[in-house]
RNA sequence: GACCCUGUCGUCUAGCCUGGCCCAGGACAAGAGCUUUUCAAGCUCUCGACACGGGUUCAAAUCCCGUCAGGGUCACCA
C-alpha cells in the first residue's frame, strides 16, 4: 500500500510552492489508491504558531486534499530521543556540548562512502559522504533536527514514497545515511521541481500574492488553482490544459513530471480560472458571492430573489475571471445611484439624447410583453424609424444604464434591470426644455 | 567556494528513453482582424524556441563529450 505525507511546518500560511507538494503527494495516493497522511512539522517551537495550523488545515481542505491521519510531531519528541540514543549506544553517534548552553547534542558521525539515490523523477544521483559533515540529531534543547524526525517519522509511519521539493535533494543523502545507520527500509524518493516567480529566483511575495487563501479571497476557484498547479510540471500528453482532478488521477504517473522549474504565471491562472468560472454551477458561484454581496450592502440578509441573482450570475460568467468581478461589474444591478466613468460619458454621452431615450422610454412602456425578444425588436424598429444604425444608440444606453462602456449585451441588461429601473436611468438624461 | 539539479517560443509545455513522420506541435501572453452591440467573452490569423561548441550517424531537439547559463543546498531552521 502506498503511503505519502505531506509535512509542512507550522511557521507560516500553505504557500504556492507547499501546494504544489500537497498536491502531488495526495494526486500519487489517488493515483494508486494509497494514503495521504498529513505531518505537523512543529518542533521549531518558537516558530510555530496554531494559527498556521488552522490555515494550513483550511487550505488544503479547501483545495480539495483530503487526508487520511495526521500527526504533530512535537507530541513524539520522546520517540526521536529513543532513536537517538540506540545510535549513541551503538556508537554510531557521540554528544557534544555547545559553549556554556545547558544540555547535550546527539551528534551522528559521517562515514565516508558512496550514496546512491534513484529518484523516481531524476534517476540516479551520487553523493560522496565526505562531503557531509556530521548530522546533529538532537539538539542541546532536547529537541530533534529536521533530518532527524523526518527519517524516524517517515520510517515509522510507513511512508513508502517521499515526494517533495527539489530543495531538499541535498537532504536525501543526509537521510539515506540515517535510515541505514538505524537499520530502517528505505522509501522511494521523488523531487519536484521548484516554482520560481516571474522575476526568476523563488516564488516571493514581491511577485505577488503567495498564500493560498489570498487566491481564495481574490475570488480563484479551488478547481482551477489545481489544475493550474498540476500544469505547471506536467501535462497529460495530448495538449489538453483544462482537465477536471478525477481524469488527472486516472492519467497521473510520477514518471511524466517535469524535471525543470517552473516560472509561475498570474496570466495563466487568470485565464484558467476563467476556463472553471465559465463553467461552474451558478449555484455554487452565488453561495460564494451572496456573503460579499451582503458585505456590501447589494442586498439584505435573507431577503433577496435567488433566481434572478442566479441568472445575473449566468450573465457575467463567460467575462469573469475571478469570482470578485461579479460585484464590481454587475454593482450597477445592485446600486440605487450609478456612478458613470467619465471617459465613458465623455465618449458616448457628450451629445444630448432626449430625442432617443425619450423615444425609448415610451416603447419600453407600451410594451405588453417586457421580455428580451420584444425589447430588442422594439429598440431596433426605433433605430430604423430614426434612421440610425443600432449601434449609435446602443453604446449611450448601455453607459447611462451601467455606467460603464462594458458588460452584458445591452438587451439583458434592460431586461435584468426592468422596465423602471432602465426608465429611471435615461430619464437622467433627458433635457425636458429642449 | 564545494556539492547537486536543470537547460525546446517571453511563460507553461508536447516531442527526447525506443534518432528519420519535427525547417519542432499545443496553450498563455503580445500584435492584427472578424463578430451589422461593447469586451474583459467567442472566432481567425501573425509573431516567436531545440543555450553554445564539438563529436557519433546516411540522418540528432532526440545519443556522447565539453562549455556556458539559471536554480538549489551547504544551520543545534524546517
Amino acid at each position: 500500500m502506498v503511503r505519502v505525507r505531506f509535512a509542512p511546518s507550522p511557521t507560516g500560511f500553505l504557500h504556492i510552492g507547499g501546494a504544489r507538494t500537497a498536491l502531488f503527494n495526495w494526486i500519487y495516493a489517488q493515483a494508486q489508491s494509497g494514503k495521504f497522511i498529513l505531518r505537523i512539522e512543529d518542533t521549531d517551537v518558537l516558530r510555530s504558531k496554531q494559527e498556521y495550523v488552522d490555515e494550513i488545515l483550511d487550505s488544503l481542505s479547501w483545495l480539495g486534499f483530503k487526508w487520511d491521519e495526521t500527526y504533530f510531531q512535537g507530541k513524539r519528541i520522546s520517540l526521536y530521543r529513543e532513536h537517538a540514543e540506540r545510535l549513541l549506544k551503538e556508537g554510531k553517534a557521540y554528544t557534544e556540548k555547545l559553549g556554556d548552553k545547558p544540555g547535550e547534542a546527539i551528534i551522528y558521525k559521517v562515514t565516508p562512502r558512496k550514496i546512491r539515490v534513484d529518484d523516481l523523477i531524476r534517476g540516479r544521483i551520487e553523493f560522496e559522504a565526505e562531503t557531509i559533515k556530521d548530522q546533529v540529531l538532537i539538539k542541546s534543547d532536547g529537541t530533534p533536527t529536521y533530518n532527524f524526525a523526518c527519517v524516524v517519522d517517515d520510517a515509522l509511519m510507513q511512508i513508502t514514497h517521499v515526494i517533495r521539493g527539489d530543495d531538499h535533494i541535498s537532504n536525501t543523502p543526509k537521510q539515506i545515511m540515517l535510515y541505514e545507520a538505524l537499520g530502517l527500509p528505505l522509501p522511494y524518493f521523488a523531487h519536484l521541481p521548484l516554482i520560481m516567480g516571474m522575476e526568476g529566483g523563488r516564488l516571493s511575495k514581491r511577485t505577488g500574492a503567495t498564500g493560498i487563501w489570498e487566491y481564495r479571497k481574490m475570488g480563484y476557484l479551488a478547481e482551477a488553482l489545481v489544475n493550474y498547479l498540476l500544469l505547471l510540471s506536467w501535462a497529460p500528453g495530448d495538449n489538453r490544459e483544462v482537465i477536471g482532478i478525477d481524469e488527472a488521477i486516472r492519467l497521473f504517473d510520477i514518471k511524466n513530471v517535469n524535471k525543470t522549474a517552473a516560472t509561475f504565471d498570474p496570466k495563466k491562472l487568470d485565464w484558467m480560472n476563467n476556463q472553471y468560472l465559465k463553467n461552474a454551477d451558478p449555484e455554487k458561484l452565488l453561495d460564494e458571492l451572496i456573503p460579499q454581496l451582503i458585505e456590501k450592502n447589494y442586498i439584505q440578509g435573507d431577503n433577496f430573489d435567488r433566481n434572478s441573482l442566479k441568472s445575473l450570475v449566468k450573465l457575467f460568467q463567460p467575462r469573469l475571471t475571478t469570482i470578485n468581478d461579479f460585484p464590481d461589474w454587475a454593482d450597477f444591478f445592485f446600486l440605487k445611484e450609478i456612478d458613470i466613468d467619465p471617459k465613458a460619458r465623455e465618449k458616448y454621452l457628450s451629445r444630448d439624447f432626449s430625442r432617443e431615450f425619450g423615444a425609448l422610454c415610451e416603447r419600453l412602456d407600451s410594451l405588453s410583453d417586457f421580455s428580451l425578444g420584444p425589447i430588442e425588436d422594439s429598440f431596433r424598429k426605433m433605430c430604423a424609424e430614426f434612421g440610425i444604425e443600432a449601434k449609435e444608440l446602443i453604446h449611450p444606453v448601455r453607459v447611462a444604464l451601467t455606467g460603464k462602456t462594458v458588460g452584458p449585451g445591452l438587451f439583458e441588461v434592460i431586461y435584468y434591470l426592468g422596465r423602471e429601473r432602465t426608465k429611471e436611468r435615461l430619464s437622467k438624461f433627458i433635457n425636458r426644455e429642449g
